[in-house]
DNA sequence: AAACTTCCCAACCGCCGTCAA
DNA sequence: GTTGACGGCGGTTGGGAAGTT
């Protein structure tokens, strides 16, 4: 026996919304505010149940909504959001003022998600979809180098291959024919993500973040002096958000169970980003071999916890684009 | 201009978590 | 511990608008 839907009652109005329906909706709510919405269908007299009531006002008649197409950076947004947080729509309008989980929801559907498919994106991980891509030119650098130009130009957006980026994969796979003490002084004696380049990096895949680093063998990497801590952003949204990075951690936990803390995995990955980077989480993660070789790399921060690291790494993996500034 | 198809989005449905009785 | 009310959420739908033939 499951509850009864609310509208089941007799006499109780579905459908489209009439303009004398929201006018008494409004002047109730702006004079006595929205209370129980169980009781505001008989107090504004109003024949529609409840639930009816709240969705038309939260989605509708609420007067911080704001109406019209969606601009550039608010589709960006979305994009990283999602990327992150999944179908968790609430959650993405709460990042974006004015903007409604149903608003957003629709978008998404009739629009980003198209176009995504279109251009051969999965918009569930927001990865390339391998299954349309032939296996053999899928090794290819250079077809993916195509590729990437192409979802760049037709989203608009920053290419996949960030400079920084770039170096940073190639510092890491050098690393890895080297000890781990080369590694740590590597990466903190580089100023990898700085804000001025802040740019949003899609995941990348194994194959693609190594051939990348292939093509950019020769690439040197900056001496700029370690200018402090670096500090990473995750959509915008730094790791002192922490609502934010609690949603993400959730997510974590969810898939994996060696995850039970959400203050140590904040502390961990703080640390985390502090010595490295997104991308190179992904590689660390992507090579088991510098994984275990680098015990003293892991020792030598103040992590103590590497499986949660790996943990994290691995449920991000593939689902996450980044963006970093630098902490002054 | 009419018929048909596709797109869009407001609204609904059903499930879930929380809370109070 | 159980039950039901309630608010909130994500998935889905249906009808009107827009586009195409």
């Amino acid at each position: 026996m499951g509850r009864a839907p609310c509208c089941d009652k007799n006499g109780l109005k579905k459908g489209p919304w009439t303009t004398e329906e929201d006018q008494k909706l409004v002047d109730y709510i702006q004079k006595h505010g929205h209370g129980s919405w169980r009781s505001l269908p008989k107090n504004a007299e109003l024949q529609r149940c409840g639930k009816s009531c709240r969705l038309r006002w939260t989605n509708y008649l609420r007067p911080d909504i704001k109406r019209g197409r969606f601009s550039f950076e608010e589709e960006e947004t979305i994009i990283q959001l999602h990327s992150v947080m999944g179908n968790k729509w609430s959650s993405i309008a709460a990042r974006l003022p004015g903007r409604t989980d149903n608003e957003i929801k629709n978008y998404w559907n009739t629009h980003i998600r198209k176009r995504l498919l279109r251009m051969g994106i999965d918009p569930i991980t927001h990865s390339p979809r391998m299954d349309l891509l032939d296996p053999s030119s899928m090794l290819s650098s250079a077809m993916y180098n195509s590729a990437q130009m192409t979802i760049s130009q037709l989203l608009g957006i920053q290419p996949f291959v960030n400079q920084e980026v770039l170096k940073l994969a190639t510092t890491l796979l050098l690393s890895q024919q080297q000890n781990s003490d080369f590694l740590l002084q590597n990466l903190q004696g580089n100023q990898i993500f700085n804000h001025k380049t802040v740019g949003q990096f899609p995941p990348f895949h194994p194959n693609q973040i190594e051939s990348l680093a292939q093509d950019n063998r020769d690439c040197t990497t900056s001496t700029a002096p370690y200018l402090g801590e670096t500090q990473l952003n995750i959509d915008g949204y730094n790791t002192h958000d922490q609502d934010f990075m609690d949603k993400i951690f959730e997510n974590s936990e969810y898939q994996s169970n060696n995850i039970n803390h959400n203050v140590n995995i904040t502390q961990n990955f703080s640390v985390a980003s502090t010595i490295s980077s997104p991308s190179s989480c992904q590689t660390l993660l992507d090579s088991q071999t510098l994984l275990d070789s680098s015990s003293t790399y892991f020792q030598g921060s103040t992590m103590d916890d590497k499986e949660s690291y790996v943990a994290i790494c691995s449920s991000l993996k593939s689902q996450t684009s980044w963006t970093s500034n630098e902490l002054m």
